[in-house]
DNA sequence: TCGTTATATTCGCTTGACAGTATATATGGC
DNA sequence: GCCATATATACTGTCAAGCGAATATAACGA
């Protein structure tokens, strides 16, 4: 709640938390240790950036089982969202974002299963 | 150059360069003196600020006698202009940077000075 | 050359963000 | 109740961003 630009920016200035971001914006929902895999880091530093997110009233998180998944705030200020979309599209198909989708594909086991073929 | 958006939104996280920024995008070119009256800081603080968003390839600079004019830098990325144009136009109307620009806007003495009726 | 104005830079200090490690909590299955 | 899995939180040490104060640089005019 009561996001200001200035918690907002904070919120995307450290690399992880953009990656994140930028992951949730093309990706849509996904679950922590969707995220951890994708971005590559240790679970409790993903677990605290997205509580800043999530603090910071930017992502939202639901809880289904074993398995939290979060996605980005749908109340979102529009002004924050287009900066999010204008963000996304300008850097997806750059390093590291164009590699953390990739990276995340390629992930084995992820929850939402399609188990069979 | 080497503009990342790492290092964009790093410049971003701070309030102060925020200001700067939305300032900038709405008065098109400042010299320091105007920033610094605008934004209420001191002349040192606002200097080092400046100074992190020109080597951030953010802002330009022009020397015009004793008074050094900053601008956005002609040559950003598209998509960081985008993420500008959609911050100054989601924010400009809230605190503090309306306030900004209406203290900026009652300032004596301008450089550009009209000085004739 | 000297003084003045505008701006930049340096120094020393403080504070807060972050990472790694360990531990706690929640859910589900047996 | 017990164990396993997924996620969150607490603790501690490190490091870098930022500030205030002082000083340096650059341009101009007399």
């Amino acid at each position: 709640m009561n996001m200001t630009s200035e918690s907002f920016f904070a919120a995307m200035a450290h690399p992880l938390r953009l990656r994140a971001l930028v992951l949730l914006q093309s990706e849509g929902e996904l679950c922590v240790c969707e995220l951890t895999h994708g971005l590559g880091a240790a679970q409790p530093t993903v677990s605290r950036h997205l509580a800043q997110l999530r603090e910071a009233g930017i992502v939202l998180d639901r809880r289904e089982g074993l398995w939290i998944h979060y996605r980005l705030h749908p109340g979102l200020a529009p002004w924050a969202q287009n900066v999010l979309r204008a963000t996304a599209e300008g850097v997806s198909d750059t390093a590291p974002f164009a590699a953390d989708r990739q990276v995340l594909a390629d992930m084995p086991n992820r929850p939402g299963a399609r188990c069979c073929a």
